[in-house]
DNA sequence: CGTAATCGTTGGGACCACCAACGATTACGC
DNA sequence: GCGTAATCGTTGGTGGTCCCAACGATTACG
């Protein structure tokens, strides 16, 4: 049978918006298939633990640029784990601490692990250096727009 | 008030497939606002109709790499707004052939100059050869993961 | 001619981004 | 100091994009 193929009209693929977002969609799908039964959010909460030490959750949020309550569930999923735990913050009693605990810190080892594999399928067709070079753009598209959001 | 700026950890900051579902999170934002009350759905379709004539809602999805079952919401909308027109297909009655109207392609040039504002907005930190760069790298990424899709 | 494939449609699910409102608590301005 | 504003965690949503499964109708293939 004749394999139908309706390529993308040009003026589609060309828009740089476009590509973005098609792009983003591979590599959501690739990470996520990579990450198993952990959402992005999950590691993003994990790598700033490790990376910040205990925080609040409007810590976590703002570092991970996620809503607060999606640091809520996010939190709730890890700590059903026992891959974080929340505690009341003494000094101010408004704020949960939330930690890694060995147990997450192993579990974020692994997943590195397996973000870092993704990150070789989906960049495949590029060099090192083209990849560096496509970071550095998109580094500085980003520290743009979310100076912009934060001082706007 | 001391502003709080929690710093995104390098760790995150640094992974390419997170760099790029951010900026394509801030290219949403940005392209939704100036669609207004359109989806990128809707404006994907119509470019799609624009460029290639009239043809059947199976082939918009391949071409605007959508579901068959979006495609479906899509055309309702859009036929709704008689910006296109749902007709059967006469050789191959499992068909319907969707035609831009008039008023679909009118709208259709507004909204192509809105997209290409919101191009400008979002690569404003970037020259016009980083651009060409940058567009050239993510097609090179996406061709060569929607071949392996294809072809899978 | 029987089976496989395609088409449009319906009705979902998952995930991510985002918002509003609330009680509790803390910080700030006067 | 005290009233007001701001922050924190939580609950309970909305909308958009991307997918999937199944169905009847129709067409193509072996």
């Amino acid at each position: 049978m004749m394999p139908i193929d309706d390529p993308t009209p040009e003026r589609l693929r060309r828009i740089p918006s476009r590509q973005l977002t098609q792009a983003a969609a591979h590599a959501h799908r690739i990470v996520a298939h990579r990450l198993a039964d952990f959402r992005t959010h999950h590691y993003a909460v994990m790598a700033a633990l490790d990376e910040a030490g205990p925080c609040s959750q409007a810590a976590l949020g703002r570092m991970c640029r996620m809503d607060r309550s999606d640091i809520v569930t996010a939190v709730d999923d890890l700590a059903a784990r026992g891959l974080v735990v929340r505690s009341p913050d003494e000094t101010d009693r408004r704020r949960n601490t939330v930690s890694l605990t060995p147990e997450g810190s192993g579990m974020l080892r692994h997943l590195d692990e397996q973000v870092r594999l993704a990150q070789d399928d989906l960049f495949e067709p590029l060099s090192p250096e083209e990849r560096a070079h496509l970071a550095s753009l998109l580094g500085r598209v980003l520290e743009y727009h979310t100076h912009l959001d934060g001082t706007h």
